[in-house]
DNA sequence: TTCATACTTGACAGCATGTCAATTGACAAA
DNA sequence: TTTGTCAATTGACATGCTGTCAAGTATGAA
């Protein structure tokens, strides 16, 4: 069973570190010290390990303790600007592996749904604030709440962190930031009073 | 000379058509009717095949066309408007080609560098787009053009319209007007003069 | 001593890209 | 008509990866 978190965390260390191309099985056998062999006794599929990551790394970085602050937020500003904060936040670790799961998403549907799957955690992270800005009569009538949720969970797609972090050179400071008051721009209405988190 | 166009053109459709996985070099030279080899007299690599594709494309629908509303417009927030209409317009075009060269870009340098210069040129639309808005003193206090440019970028991505069409199921439609709504809310000033192309 | 379990070693099939060499067929110029 | 060139074909092959298979080894428990 020790085997089993070795992989996993040689995995990880290389998904994390990974800049050139992909990683290969080799690569985190002779990582983890072991045989190439000795992985496919641990996982089927390269799919599959990779999958198995994701939940490693969940376990790992205790994600859901994350997620506190913003279910336990009095309003819904404080509750959007809180789930930026803890998803935002963690999408810096779950790049590695998401990258990689992003990158079989084309040719291997096992990781395609195991990929989809996660996100759509997310976008219930979105909805749960978008609709707590609702009920607060905060929400801007410009969206519906599914369009407002869809649109929150674009802003802040993997994809979209990666854009701005990779292709623009922003800082995770500063992406949090601007995503911050983007969302608030957006989503919170007119008028709404200004929360304390959102000051310059 | 008339092979290469043969060949271009069956890229093309394999890959606008191509839901299911990635397609094979023997896949292209089966639909334009000639032998696997013959692709290779043309096209050094898979990766040449595909950028070359990507400019064929552009010849075809005579892309510098699209952009030229915004570029006569008078005002910095028709501009914005008129591009948003154009780029967004012409992504669902560029979407195959342009998933084929994202998925090669892990693995790739050439392909990379393609994609990167093509999506750097979208970037200076935006950034014309902004500075307009700047000039007209109509640009958001809540940015400066450089963070506002990659703002604008980013939400124009390929990456954030696939996922709104694909993952959220949007329409054509509805991605372009709701992307105007966005773009207007988030980049121009409260209290610029209202947009007649932005009613409802 | 015996047996099970986890791991190793090494070979191999499958599948894609890209290379190489020999051949065919058409068309043009001497 | 002959010769040369050019585009394309055919088929074999190297490479590099994933995943499979079979046989062997080490460790520890019964």
């Amino acid at each position: 069973m020790q085997t089993r978190s070795k992989i996993l965390q040689a995995t990880l260390e290389l998904l994390e570190a990974g800049e050139g191309g992909e990683i290969r099985m080799g690569d985190i056998a002779k990582r983890a010290g072991i045989s190439r062999q000795a992985l496919y006794l641990h996982f089927a599929t390269r799919a599959e390990l990779l999958v198995e990551t994701t939940f490693y790394l969940d376990e790992l970085s205790e994600s859901d303790k994350r997620l506190e602050p913003s279910r336990k937020a009095k309003t819904g500003i404080e509750r959007l600007e809180a789930f930026v904060d803890a998803w935002g936040g963690y999408i810096p670790a779950v790049y590695g592996p998401g990258r990689a799961m992003m990158a079989m998403m084309e040719t291997d549907d096992e990781a395609a749904k195991a990929w989809n799957q996660r996100m759509q955690d997310v976008r219930e992270g979105c909805e749960a604030a978008i609709k707590a800005l609702k009920k607060d009569k905060t929400l801007s009538p410009a969206y519906s709440i599914n369009d407002a949720t869809d649109l929150l969970w674009a802003m802040l797609s993997v994809r979209n962190w990666e854009q701005l972090i990779h292709q623009s050179g922003w800082t995770q400071k500063k992406y949090i930031k601007t995503m911050k008051i983007l969302a608030y721009n957006t989503f919170v209405a007119a008028g709404a009073e200004i929360s304390k988190g959102i000051s310059k």
